[in-house]
DNA sequence: GTGAAAGCGCTAACAT
DNA sequence: ATGTTAGCGCTTTCAC
């Protein structure tokens, strides 16, 4: 029935095929395939053209289009650490979807934060013509700029650059501080702890700031004596046990959802029980962890896909970039049985 | 000093731009650009040409390259899941890796497992002249394969399909059980019980196989009333801990880490140590969960960075398929403090 | 309404 | 040793 010559052998059809069964020409061919706009095709030609497409299986080459147009519909994401932790992958996910959405493909690179590989990265990407790139680090940090950046349309996601020079997003840490507070304040506590990392970063400031604002909101003052510095790892939250429990705090903040992990353990050792005797919430929403300690832990969720997503649309200009700062992106509280 | 028309502004600089500085021809460009073997260009030229390279910061159009040539260096990788969790980032890092030695660069598409984004993520493929397709999933399964991927090269990574079909890598789940129960063994073990997983997979039988073939290569005889079954989550480990307990084993072998580390609760609840009282071995090897366990968790790795890359290497034909059935990818063993 | 033709940036014969 | 030229598959302006 079919003539088609696609898939896996003969030579890939093409308009001229296309328009030559159709009895046409390949400019209507064109028209009639893109839907053109004000291209006033007859009926009957629109027709044939419609039926050789599909009797020989023809499939537009997006490439030769891009050629001609100039414009490519092609997005690079460049990142640190696709690997790394699950988070990238949400990055990614996010911003896959998002292109997606506008016809536009994602062409990924992963760096391993190497330099060399970046700009080689970068230079490929140049290469294939992309609208833009996506630069994407898989936590929330300052940047150095890699210089060939500069030469297409770039946003950071994730990270951002000194003197804002480039469009970025990031997570709102002040918001999911504070929001992560709110939920503890919201249970009945008052003599909130916050176990806060010992590396400097905007999660380090971010989340102690939204912590202190939403303590002044309620009507607590901050008592520099409840925060407990701790590496941001299991070992930090188990060392921190005891610290913590000499503060007669009722519940704790903990920087991230392994600090509340390591918690756990040390609280667990000491008899106590989640969230009865004191109440954990976390940060990260990292989804293993998370979800399956026992009691599942309440924590802030990083909205990693919406970092991605959000990117895209910047990148795209669906969406003003802020006059002045990356664009922050809310962290969503996650609810589970640790409060 | 330059007059560089590359960036963000001013057309880009094309070959023809090149010849003009440089004084020559585009095919004396196009020959010292790709570094032609078998092209006699002379000294003076060449030199010529690569100043006006640099001086204009021109950069080779690859879409135009794969245009003319008819062939491109486009790899498309096709997931279920990319980010529902942490191993699907690897293999899009093993495939990137992979590609990326190679000369190719990596299309990704996310089809949340839904059909039609299935096939419109390979249609666009196709579109943009892949060089082939890399089908994954995110857990090992068989699957059925989309009828527009016979259209293409395709690999399926993570998964295969009924009749061999279609070139395939996944993990060897059989050597995966042999390599953990032998780890218990070798630590002095000889009662070594078996949760395994109540739903039907290749990991189960696998896995299963794996663990009785370790055990008879010991002289020790297969015991059915040590295997137990269990959800593969958190609860199922927890559940199954008061049957393990009963059954005297000294050593356990858990279908995966998320079971070790329900178990590792039980058998917290009990007052048992770990791995003085009962060693326990997982697999997946799923960092968040196995490297953060106190005590950190022996398990057996997914390779999914491998999977990847094996694909990579299939689908360009660098590496011979099997003539029967997937090509198995080994699980090495990721040693700890839980044996 | 439809077609001819130029051109996107590059490669590869084929001339010279 | 280097230049000329004809495409690659498609879009688009302009004629008819």
């Amino acid at each position: 029935m079919s003539t088609s010559e696609h898939g896996r052998n003969g030579s890939p059809v093409t308009m001229r095929d296309v328009a030559k069964v159709a009895g046409v020409s390949v400019a209507t061919v064109s028209h009639v395939v893109n839907d053109k706009a004000g291209a006033r095709i007859g009926d009957d030609a629109r027709r044939r053209v419609q039926e050789a497409v599909i009797e020989l299986g023809y499939r537009p080459n997006a490439l030769a289009k891009t050629l001609s147009q100039g414009t490519s519909r092609f997005i690079g994401l460049v990142a640190d650490a696709i690997a790394t932790t699950p988070f990238a992958g949400q990055i990614i996910h996010g911003a896959q979807d998002e292109a997606w959405k506008h016809g536009y493909v994602l062409l990924v690179a992963n760096t391993d934060g190497n330099e060399a590989a970046e700009n080689e990265a970068i230079a490929m990407m140049l290469e294939h013509q992309v609208h833009g790139i996506l630069y994407s680090t898989w936590y929330h940090r300052e940047i150095q700029v890699p210089e060939a950046l500069h030469q297409t349309d770039t946003v950071l996601v994730d990270c951002f650059a000194a003197g804002n020079v480039l469009p970025a997003v990031v997570p709102d840490e002040e918001q999911g501080g504070r929001t992560a507070t709110e939920e503890l304040l919201a249970a009945g506590h008052r003599r909130i702890a916050f176990i806060n990392t010992t590396t400097p970063s905007p999660a380090q400031t971010g989340r102690l700031a939204g912590y202190r604002s939403a303590l002044e909101a309620a009507g607590i003052e901050f008592d520099e004596s409840l925060v407990f510095p701790a590496a941001p790892e299991q070992e930090g939250g188990y060392a921190a046990t005891s610290a913590l429990l000499e503060s007669k705090a009722t519940a704790v903040f903990c920087h991230n959802d392994r600090v509340a992990m390591g918690l756990y353990d040390g609280l667990r050792e000491h008899g106590l029980r989640i969230p009865e005797d004191i109440a954990v919430m976390g940060f990260d929403n990292q989804d293993v962890i998370a979800a399956h300690l026992r009691p599942t832990l309440s924590t802030v969720a990083l909205p990693h896909y919406e970092l991605g997503a959000a990117g895209v649309r910047l990148l795209l200009g669906l969406e003003p970039a802020p006059e002045s700062g990356p664009q922050l992106i809310a962290c969503p509280p996650v609810l589970r049985h640790s409060i």
